[in-house]
DNA sequence: CGGGTTATTGATGGTGTTCAAGGGGTGTGG
DNA sequence: CCACACCCCTTGAACACCATCAATAACCCG
């Protein structure tokens, strides 16, 4: 157990595969002791903007705030895994997650990563289709699906909201789809390290050094390659100046190069 | 020109290439001759249990059909494509069209195909954000895409319906990031052909005989792999005697290895 | 430090691509 | 009605990209 800024408690798992002994429960921690999270408050959340919560006028943002328990995970913690029964919808407010789907015979694929603001159980199944595990310590907003789903269907700038962030996840899939089926490798860990720059940007304001909180195996799984491919091939860019190794990430040296790398 | 059943005008726009030349106008026909599309009936729609138009209520439906065009396409036509102005959306209501995204050096990526009772036009973007072609003759219910929103934010169940296939939609892409990122040329094979089977008994019935309106390539393109791989699976799946060829599709002799070749 | 995980780097090999040639169906025009 | 052209598909052979296997290095946290 070690102390976090703020007096945050954060438990460690020592879940150190990230792959296998994700089905313990999910660390609840935080300023409130209790599992079940502690009361949300919408007012100083710094997500609020960007988030689906950006729907709600200042007089319906307490209906919502009603319904939500703030959630902090430690890193490397299952928030629930593919199969399980939906309860619970979410709004990510600090740290990221990874997303994903797992075949019978241990291959994975990473759908996706989570970050600040993004909505996570967007899938109206009664069971999440793929899991999901942080990578860093998150903060969560956490909603009971069921309850969600009604204020959804009865604050209709929220269900319009919803729709477009689904669409929104669509697009990106469809992106996503073209550097799978018909990009090479370095294509893909170019357009990967770009796209995620961007994402970052967009919360943090834009920046050269471009933190990478996934392994390589996840960026590997995310982009169909093995680890040995993506690391090879981003060690051939630091050899050439186009990027610098910085731990926790790297530094963007040469943006036109990497951006010539992508035909289109 | 050649005549259809029931009186309906094909124009052949002999688009040969399925690629290259889809530039021209969509081609518009049927009973009445006006390039405008003529007055949709939804009383008598096939589809309208599936689609997005289940969610209108008998009264409100008159609503739906004052906006709705039917349009009829000839095969190997450009309904639209990526880039343009997004001034329609669609519903399928007989046909299969395909889906795609094209980089800059010819690569593309069959997205997904279309088949009767799929909307068309989810992405709220002002362009689309891929092309769509017709691989057979194809029937649409036209809707202008500003008309149409403006609809679906004053019937809410409307919304919620879009909503809901929107988030399918995201489920199926998902599906297909796990095929195109992790699963050999065998799979992947094996897989569409399985999911394509079971999409079309949805519509029609479950049946071994499994029609193929899109070409080799069309698959290949969507599977991220060759027309050559594609043509070798299939050819040894047919002296294994697993499927059989017949015009126009193939048929399911052995559903157990078929199935067998996929883990999980 | 020291154990274990993660990343790097090298050598080898396989799956699927690329290149090339031939077959089969369909529509067209003589 | 047949010949021809034109795709599309099939099949074969050689190759290339990336995966696999293997060993070492760097890292992290205890």
């Amino acid at each position: 157990m070690r102390i976090a800024g703020k007096g945050i408690i954060l438990v460690s798992l020592n879940d150190k595969s990230g792959l296998g002994d994700a089905s313990v429960n999910s660390v609840v921690a935080g300023l409130c002791a209790s599992p079940e999270g502690c009361r949300s408050v919408c007012a100083t959340c710094r997500v609020r903007l960007y988030a689906v919560c950006s729907a709600m006028s200042e007089d319906d943002i307490a209906d919502l705030e009603r319904l939500a328990a703030h959630v902090e995970l430690s890193p490397r913690t299952a928030l629930f895994q593919a199969g399980d029964l939906a309860r619970f919808v979410y709004t990510v407010t600090s740290g990221t997650l990874r997303l994903q789907r797992d075949l019978a015979d241990g291959r994975r694929q990473v759908i996706g990563f989570a970050i600040p603001g993004d909505f996570i159980g967007l899938s109206l199944d009664e069971t999440y289709q793929f899991s999901a595990d942080t990578l860093t310590a998150v903060g969560l907003c956490r909603f009971d699906r069921k309850d969600f789903t009604s204020l959804s269907h009865s604050r209709q700038p929220l269900l319009e909201r919803l729709h477009l962030a689904a669409t929104h996840e669509l697009t990106i899939a469809q992106d996503h789809m073209v550097i799978l089926g018909r990009r090479r490798a370095e294509e893909r860990v170019a357009a990967f390290l770009l796209r995620w720059r961007d994402r970052l940007g967009r919360i943090n304001g834009r920046s050269a050094t471009v933190g990478l909180p996934m392994s390589r195996q996840d960026m590997a799984d995310h982009l169909g390659l093995t680890i040995e491919t993506v690391s090879r091939t981003m060690a051939r860019w630091m050899r050439d100046r186009i990027i610098l190794d910085v731990p926790g990430g790297i530094r963007v040296l040469d943006q036109q190069r990497l951006a010539a790398i992508l035909p289109d």
